[in-house]
DNA sequence: ACCTGAACACCGTTCAAGT
DNA sequence: ACCTGAACACCGTTCAAGT
């Protein structure tokens, strides 16, 4: 089949594709191959539009994160939009959590990822934080946004009631927690937001903004 | 070459090594192969001890957890076993950050990770938490723990000066953060977890042993 | 019981060749 | 500029054959 007049391929198109396939059948099943013949296309041709596999994950995760809202740092006191954002971080992973464990190595070099630390850090240390504490703020929100978008607490335990009755006398129900595993993870994910910006707040009035 | 008398492998020679090799090369790089070879053994030959590569990494990951001291939960007041029970379980995790990725995914069944995970369970709820929330505070500890020991924070920002000042204004200094990888992790886990027990502390007070 | 070679169905990626 | 077939160096895993 000779080229036609019009490009088979855009990085648009790869991208939604292999975040579709990815959303379907999981990281460990996405190969360049199989996304190839998901686009009607022999695999090299991938090359054409980026580097490596690697480059095309980048794309779908900064994607997922290009749909983060951070504008409440330019219009809400730190503590609402730390909230506020966190809930979008949080809602953005939830929608994809099959990359979330590519998308918690780091930010790397994607632009939306990168756009993003950024935009917290920077309110944080206007709004008065030291530097330094500004950092960890950033970090510990990734922890908790990330571990309870992997939906992995839930997830990890397996269907298979005799294995914990036998054993494990406290987890005995624990094969029951597939059944509500969003909620496990919501739950703990807002445990760990209220408890985290209460405290900021007090640490905040007790040696940033005194009285 | 006959089999000699001895068995060339064992399951711990094979866990042993392939935790070494992850260890230094990282999971990407992480074949059964490659493993074989480091054991002087043809790829074939670990199917006589290990079902799958998977139940390999399995067994990785449960050594490391098994390292993880829950006997506080027994001699401690809840608020100081979960600290002291934290700061074992992370103090495991960052010895092997290379393979927290796998590990993260859930306790699957491998029984160090569900002991671990029925003892803090069991011990909550004995302390009088509702299951639900001992449920939560467990999952929280995890996301803390395990996102602060895949050194993703530091390590995925990425050395190159320029990318930072050029965009990025906030975040000029990023590509110092490798550096201090480790101080920064260790902050935000320090952070999340003080504020996290001091929350907790409070609803307690409140709720559950009121007076 | 446990190790082996050969084989199968895959990978990611390169490259010269086509239009 | 962009897609292709052929090829390379890998994978995880199965299986019959050896001792």
């Amino acid at each position: 089949m000779p080229r036609p007049s019009q490009a088979l391929l855009s990085r648009q198109r790869i991208v939604e594709t292999a975040a579709t396939m990815i959303d379907a059948d999981g990281l460990a099943a996405f190969s360049t191959r199989r996304l190839a013949a998901e686009l009607g296309v022999r695999g090299p041709s991938l090359y054409n539009h980026f580097a490596t596999k690697d480059d095309i994950l980048d794309a779908v995760a900064d994607a997922i994160i290009a749909g983060v809202d951070v504008s409440f740092f330019t219009t809400h006191d730190w503590r609402d939009a730390l909230k506020l954002w966190a809930r979008s971080y949080r809602a953005a992973l939830t929608a994809h959590p099959n990359i979330v464990p590519f998308l918690a190595q780091g930010p790397g070099r994607r632009p939306a990822a990168l756009h993003m630390a950024d935009a917290v850090y920077g309110a944080l240390v206007k709004a008065g934080w030291p530097p330094a504490r500004a950092t960890h703020i950033g970090a510990v929100m990734r922890y908790l946004v990330a571990g309870s978008s992997l939906g992995s607490f839930a997830r990890g335990f397996v269907e298979d009631p005799e294995l914990y009755a036998a054993h494990y006398p406290h987890l005995s129900q624990a094969h029951r927690l597939a059944e509500h595993q969003h909620s496990v993870d919501e739950g703990a994910f807002a445990l760990g937001l209220d408890a985290l910006i209460d405290g900021l707040s007090r640490e905040y009035d007790a040696t940033v903004a005194p009285r």
